[in-house]
RNA sequence: GGGGGCGUAGCUCAGAUGGAUAGAGCAUUUGCCUUCUAAGCAAAGGGUCGCAGGUUCGAAUCCUGCCGCCCCUACCA
């Protein structure tokens, strides 16, 4: 709503300013940062009195006399210097609260996949892979809220290294048969088993270099796809896949389509791919150097002012094609410009009937088009990856530009974000002996290799048994059932809030006691807020009142005398601007602006709540507004929290 | 060496298009539970916005140089 009256005062403005002197100004608006100044302001008198060489002051004065009267707008000022503040109607605006349907927004042509998670399916999910699920599908739901129509997808690279390290692990260390590790799958936590294998079977090929042969010959069995390895490969990365999906689904995160990397090879992307980037000269054949055999990618097409470096080998030497290889293929088809296609099958139904598809290389086993999602051939591409593979990304995007796909080139955004490290307190905790040159600095990073890091289930294990002891001393009468619901959704929004509430380019140093807080500026602070308006309500309800007509009992005049009282007038301000925040949000393509205006939303809440027993107020239409404010509050603040994947509990 | 990011209160971080007295949380100190839940509210202290120049009515924000930290710069992903 208030972007409503912002864009109107502002063509107000420059309507004003083209008839009366002719001039085409893009009229900058602001809030200002003080209360008291008024809604909004505009510097506009700075920006012409360069160009009529006066004083602002002098320019905003007649401005302010002659621009007449602004629908919504109830007072203009001009501050000491030049500032024209602004002042909205605050019994007009109160009324477009009320009567104002917030309608759909309109859907956006053009279907935007945005692929995140992508976690290597040989361990258990870690922290780091956290914040790249949960930044990735709240943008998302911030995508989807403002009418576009998102494809997400997760990416299972099920014939790499890691992989084929851990199979390697299972089947020479571990000395298994298929049928062994096939057992083994059916454990629970079988995504933990792998992560101490990981870590066994990569510190042994560090103390015994000769049997890195293993991985070698693992990684070609798993590329040829038959033999016991392959086999074994196939269990663990499918196990494992199942694993990471129950544990995203903890956290409320979901998936439309599992692209394999068996796949892009099985039906020859790659080929395809290779094909195009030969005929088209994108990449040459090295013939000299340390790349001598390579296919390589010159280094001019993906870095401005590139010196004379080696380019970026896409074909080694002895045929195989590296992971940048693959992913140009697999973008290419993100866009349907690969002439080739995935067959599909349903990987999994969610219990609410959404289902996750995953490619398949078996016509047999694909689902016509008529009765599954349509999938790829986007308009725009979100690739969610941690910004230390910035300088691979751009070697694929230099792929599509060399291709001759420059817009789609352009509509392929590298969502980057900072890694995620642990504090030195945390390591400690964790029992890990640093190294001297560790202790002096302020983090350290998660290495799957060392099995250092922290667990994603054990984090949200421990967080939903911090909030249960919470919920249990407050409510030890409700039903256990009921408890141990809501002690996991405060341990969802404090874990998701704890992710969203850093900008993307900074770096978390991890920490058990922040993340676990559940005070101040954090997830529970901000439900607690929305419950505290939602206990209100439901007390009304309990007492036998009905919920008061607003639109009938609040008329303009009522609210402007009511929402003179600046307490009033600013908690609903704020509740009238989480459209702005989410537009805002995904202009600047950061989710933090969201989690940063729930959190105040709910102090504004939480100081109103303090200062105005709504319940027994005793003047009526003043008791009405108490109510109005409280339902239109927490209607704001739950639809700001559901787009951030944070839900609501019925108490807390 | 080259590319990218960062440097703001004791600590962790916000500061959209340059704009008014630079803000939060934590920690510290002090008040407030017989009230719609104290996971809360109110208040206090705490700053050469890394340093030095420049651009202009105005710079934490833009430009240049320097200092410090991090990441990338593989025939790993």
């Amino acid at each position: 709503m208030f972007h409503l009256f912002e864009r109107r005062i502002q063509s107000a403005f420059q309507e004003f300013l083209k008839h009366q002197y002719d001039i085409e100004l893009p009229v900058a608006m602001e809030q200002p940062k003080q209360a008291s100044f008024g809604e909004l302001a505009t510097p506009v008198a700075f920006q012409l009195a360069r160009q009529w060489k006066r004083a602002p002051q002098q320019i905003a004065q007649e401005i302010v006399q002659r621009l007449g009267p602004v629908e919504g707008v109830a007072a203009l000022e001009v501050a000491g210097n030049g500032y024209i503040n602004i002042r909205l109607d605050r019994g007009v605006y109160g009324r477009a609260l009320l009567e104002g349907q917030s309608a759909p927004p309109a859907p956006k042509p053009g279907k935007i996949i945005v692929e995140h998670t992508n976690i290597n399916p040989n361990k258990a999910a870690h922290i780091g892979h956290l914040r790249n699920a949960v930044l990735g599908d709240t943008f998302v739901r911030l995508l989807r809220e403002t009418g576009c129509q998102v494809e997400v997808q997760n990416y299972i690279d099920n014939t790499g290294v890691q992989v084929a390290d851990v199979v390697a692990g299972f089947y020479f260390l571990e000395k298994k048969t298929p049928a062994e590790v096939e057992q083994l799958t059916r454990t629970t936590r079988f995504d933990y088993l792998c992560w101490d294998l990981y870590a066994r079977i990569s510190q042994h090929f560090r103390e015994h270099p000769e049997s890195l042969e293993w991985r070698k010959t693992t990684l070609h069995a798993i590329e040829e796809g038959h033999g016991e390895l392959a086999q074994i490969g196939h269990l663990v990365a499918d196990a494992i896949v199942n694993c990471h999906l129950n544990t995203m689904g903890r956290i409320g995160i979901r998936y439309d389509l599992l692209p394999r990397e068996s796949e892009i090879l099985q039906l020859k992307f790659w080929a395809q791919a290779f094909e195009l980037l030969k005929q088209r000269q994108a990449i040459y054949l090295e013939t000299e150097g340390k790349n001598k055999g390579c296919w390589v990618m010159p280094s001019a097409a993906f870095q401005q002012e590139a010196e004379e470096e080696d380019g970026k080998v896409i074909v080694r030497s002895n045929g195989t094609v590296t992971y940048v290889g693959k992913d140009i293929a697999y973008q290419l088809w993100k866009f349907g410009l690969l002439g080739k296609d995935f067959y599909y099958r349903v990987w999994k139904t969610y219990e609410d009937g959404h289902r996750v598809w995953v490619s398949t290389a078996s016509a047999a086993e694909n689902v016509s088009e008529d009765q599954r999602p349509s999938f790829g051939r986007a308009w725009q591409v979100y690739n969610v990856i941690d910004s230390r593979q910035s300088y691979l990304q751009d070697v694929v995007v230099a792929g599509l530009r060399q291709l001759g796909y420059a817009e789609q080139a352009e509509r392929s955004i590298h969502f980057s974000y900072e890694m995620v490290a642990l504090s030195p307190r945390t390591l400690a905790e964790l029992g890990v002996e640093l190294s001297e040159e560790d202790r002096r600095r302020p983090y350290v990073e998660v290495s799957g290799r060392k099995g250092l890091g922290v667990k994603a289930d054990d984090l949200i294990d421990k967080l939903v048994e911090t909030a249960q002891q919470e919920v249990d001393s407050r409510h030890p009468s409700e039903p256990a059932e009921q408890r141990r619901h809501i002690a996991e959704q405060i341990a969802v929004g404090a874990l998701r809030y704890f992710l969203l509430k850093f900008t993307r380019n900074t770096v978390i140093a991890f920490d058990f006691q922040e993340a676990l807080s559940f005070e101040g500026d954090t997830g529970p602070y901000v439900q607690y807020a929305a419950v505290r308006a939602r206990k209100i309500l439901e007390k009304l309800q309990e007492r036998g009142e009905p919920m008061p007509d607003f639109e009938k009992l609040l008329s303009r005049e009522a609210l402007a005398r009511q929402l003179a009282r600046e307490d009033f007038w600013q908690l609903l301000l704020a509740a009238s601007k989480a459209g702005l925040a989410v537009e805002r949000s995904v202009a600047t393509g950061e989710p933090a602006h969201v989690a940063r205006y729930a959190f105040t939303l709910a102090q504004a809440f939480n100081s109103f709540y303090h200062d105005y027993p709504v319940l027994t107020e005793q003047d009526p239409e003043k008791r009405t507004l108490l109510l109005w404010a409280t339902q239109y509050f927490h209607r704001q603040l739950e639809w700001t929290l559901s787009v951030l994947g944070i839900a609501t509990p019925p108490y807390m």
